[in-house]
DNA sequence: TGACACTTGACACTCAGTGCCAGATTATTA
DNA sequence: TAATAATCTGGCACTGAGTGTCAAGTGTCA
């Protein structure tokens, strides 16, 4: 059905590259709120209007890997064996962190630009609860739990995601040189350890 | 040095109160978004220019007392004795536990209106990293840490602050009904309990 | 009262984002 | 190949948030 090898969709990939091209590059210059919508258009040679017909607002164009990353989060967690969920939240999140070791300069990039904008910051936390409720739901997925166990799901999550945001601004401080799995599991142990011994 | 009851500052206050009134008025009637400053300045009686003047933006006007409570929370971190770090986080977010409790039904109207609203979401989310904030300082103040026990610090911040949200969000859920301190409490149980047996 | 400081409203501006339409380009069918 | 339908694009006018400026109004103090 989706032939979607022809010239009209070729353009189409076209133009979103070189919109993304053009407003990476322009954002890495002189920064987010510096950077006007007419400026990335001017560069990617479209018309303004063109812009909001590929990126629903000047955010969604600094996170364009978004969804898929999230997707991908959400087959990790899915794909367990006999292990305990909480395990299973673990697994993934040490696999996800392989995989943001591997495309630390495109990451660091990123986050750069992000950091370039309090806008952009409030964007990312939003998008890290998407992750937070992928968690619970992977968590309660399957199980028939009562309103109780999902509650402490729902913390759990909380607590997790609150523990990877601060791995993550870690990995970002360290310019992505120090071992993202490793901060993570440095965290959660030292959490364990602390509240056991009051 | 401070003369603040003279007429001019007494009109201040009173035209400040009278755009938070009808802001707070018209967000509960039809929500932050579909709200003009306009509208906002109309029933206040000002000009749309006076708004700016009194809050940086339409986010601000949610959040009054955002500045006074954050302050609270660092003088609670503060006023520890003997016990460990720790303990002393975790009394200061019971004690605030109990502040909010207090405030509900307050904290419950000003929720419902950030919830209608996808931008104070990230707004809401932007000030809990001040809180984060605030507990990594207190956590490495007096006690001269290395850099490798701040990075810890943060990294245990970041959960609290996790769990904290979460807890905060079950508890807007039941309509500030179930006891906060409580929730935290058991969110935090649950997480040291879960990780032991893995 | 008069000089001074501060506050206000009005107006014009920038920038993000949307609705609409006419014309150009691509796909489809005869 | 030609006509037709679907889709993409640019242009334009619009809304709404937020800012700079300035003249007029109001409070303060000597």
């Amino acid at each position: 059905m989706a032939e979607d090898s022809g010239l009209r969709e070729r353009k189409k990939a076209q133009t979103q590259r070189a919109l993304l091209d053009a407003a990476q590059a322009l954002f890495a210059e002189r920064g987010f709120d510096a950077t006007k919508i007419e400026d990335i258009t001017a560069r990617a040679d479209v018309s303004r209007r063109t812009f909001f017909r590929y990126f629903p607002s000047k955010e969604a164009v600094v996170f364009p890997a978004q969804a898929q990353r999230l997707k991908r989060f959400r087959e990790l967690l899915k794909r367990r064996g006999e292990e305990s969920p909480f395990d299973a939240v673990q697994r993934a999140c040490f696999s996800l962190a392989e995989e943001f070791m591997e495309h630390r300069q495109e990451l660091l990039q990123q986050q750069q630009i992000i950091e370039s904008s309090m806008l952009l910051i409030a964007y990312d936390q939003k998008l890290d609860r998407d992750w937070e409720l992928a968690i619970v739901q992977e968590l309660a997925a399957g199980t028939n739990a009562t309103e109780d166990q999902c509650r402490r799901y729902r913390l759990m999550a909380g607590a997790i995601m609150g523990l990877v945001r601060a791995a993550l601004r870690e990995w970002f401080a360290s310019e992505c040189t120090i071992d993202l799995a490793a901060l993570g599991q440095e965290g959660l142990t030292t959490l364990l350890r602390s509240f056991e011994e009051s």
